[in-house]
DNA sequence: TATTGTCTTATTGCATACAATTCATATATT
DNA sequence: AATATATGAATTGTATGCAATAAGACAATA
């Protein structure tokens, strides 16, 4: 299990880190040959993270990288909002010096990030701040479930971070959250993060449909019988 | 896989059912030879499931069902509490006939168990009772999230449903959070749903904290250095 | 030309075998 | 007697092989 845990990590890094994009065939022969092990570890860790929603593992079918549809992501980006703001709401009871401090820090970096236009750097800068948010809410199995989701939606996020401004309008967003956590006013806290959480879901969602739209589109040229095996 | 997928639902089955109870070992062989499978199969099963938390997969070391700390699972219904109550404030917002006559059913058929003072039966339609407020959020991701959680956390809400009074507090709790929802009211639902669940939590907590008290104290007499090396 | 059916090929699912590590028991030593 | 060590048994981790299924190519027919 020591060697699969590795596996499990890299490939996940690997998603994570956009080397393999939603969509794309995740094919035990070549991992296997790429990482020099056997198939049988390969196997586990992709049941792994089929387990973890990172990927799709149909039967007999081989694993993608999960593909949702417009819809479920929205919805993915609804439940996010909704814990990120349960994670607002209880790090603004409880917050603790050392908590404040380590957001703060994150805020800071991702401030430098954003200045610099560096979107790559605010999207690292961006999850070490989040992740402080869960830390905050003193409630480590909510932010291990924050976490995990945050990671899962890291694709989408990307993405749309990519566009200038919307660096400088997320991170003033970061700090309006940070004021209402640092005063200690949970309601303020929690409506501002999940806010800001839906509103970069809402920007993606657009995206997206658009892009579905276009592929809707050019898809409609080939055989309609085509496109209903396919769903 | 599809051997895998009916090993990994008999035996999440069998741990919510209560046959493997927490801190059962899950060993690989007697798995294998309990289904007619090999261990490949098992294995595959087992990491899938501790993925998702309902067991410990402790590299080289065996599979046990998960042991929070008193701690852990006060977290985890705490955390269930924000989840719930976000499923709550969302079917206020956007309840649906359909989904208001599946919770009144629910609803019916606890009220029913209640009385009748069978808790195996109200444990049952308990779990239909939320999952239906669960579905009623209209967020399919939310609400998978959500059972999920459910499914992990019901070793702990069996045990203390089993007080018979218990049953009926429930079940009016219950109504409360059925006329919140319906009557519309976001807040008055998201808090009904926090308390209710949180409020199992609260009491689960004071009994595993009574028998972790018991259990130290026992413990107290074997050696510290038994007791170091096991953690 | 489009469609359907068959065949080939590639990939997945499971079983078995072996290697590596942990756990338990027994023995030796202080 | 208690602790430490060593040995053996049991269990997990990985590799390989074979069987079963699905994807793709090709040909035949409408």
């Amino acid at each position: 299990m020591s060697q699969a845990f590795r596996l499990k990590q890299a490939i996940e890094d690997a998603v994570i880190a956009g080397e393999f994009l939603p969509g794309d065939r995740l094919d035990e022969a070549s991992l296997a040959e790429r990482f020099g092990v056997s198939r049988t570890p390969i196997r586990e860790a992709l049941l792994q993270l089929g387990s973890e929603g990172f990927i799709d593992v149909r039967p007999r079918r081989g694993a993608i990288v999960s593909v949702p549809t417009p819809t479920r992501l929205f919805e993915m980006f609804e439940t996010m909002a909704e814990i990120e703001s349960a994670c607002g709401r209880l790090a603004a009871r409880r917050l603790t010096p050392e908590n404040d401090a380590a957001m703060s820090a994150a805020h800071r970096a991702c401030a430098v990030a954003a200045q610099a236009g560096d979107s790559e750097q605010y999207y690292a800068d961006n999850r070490i701040f989040h992740e402080a948010i869960y830390r905050a809410s003193c409630n480590g199995f909510l932010a291990d479930q924050a976490l995990a989701l945050h990671k899962r939606l890291s694709a989408y996020r990307r993405i749309q971070l990519r566009a200038r401004n919307r660096l400088l309008q997320s991170l003033q967003e970061h700090a309006g959250v940070l004021e209402a956590i640092r005063a200690g006013d949970e309601q303020l806290a929690a409506t501002r993060l999940h806010d800001h959480v839906l509103a970069q879901g809402e920007r993606f969602s657009d995206m997206v449909l658009g892009l579905a739209e276009r592929q809707r589109t050019a898809a409609a040229g080939r055989a309609a019988a085509k496109s209903r095996a396919a769903e």
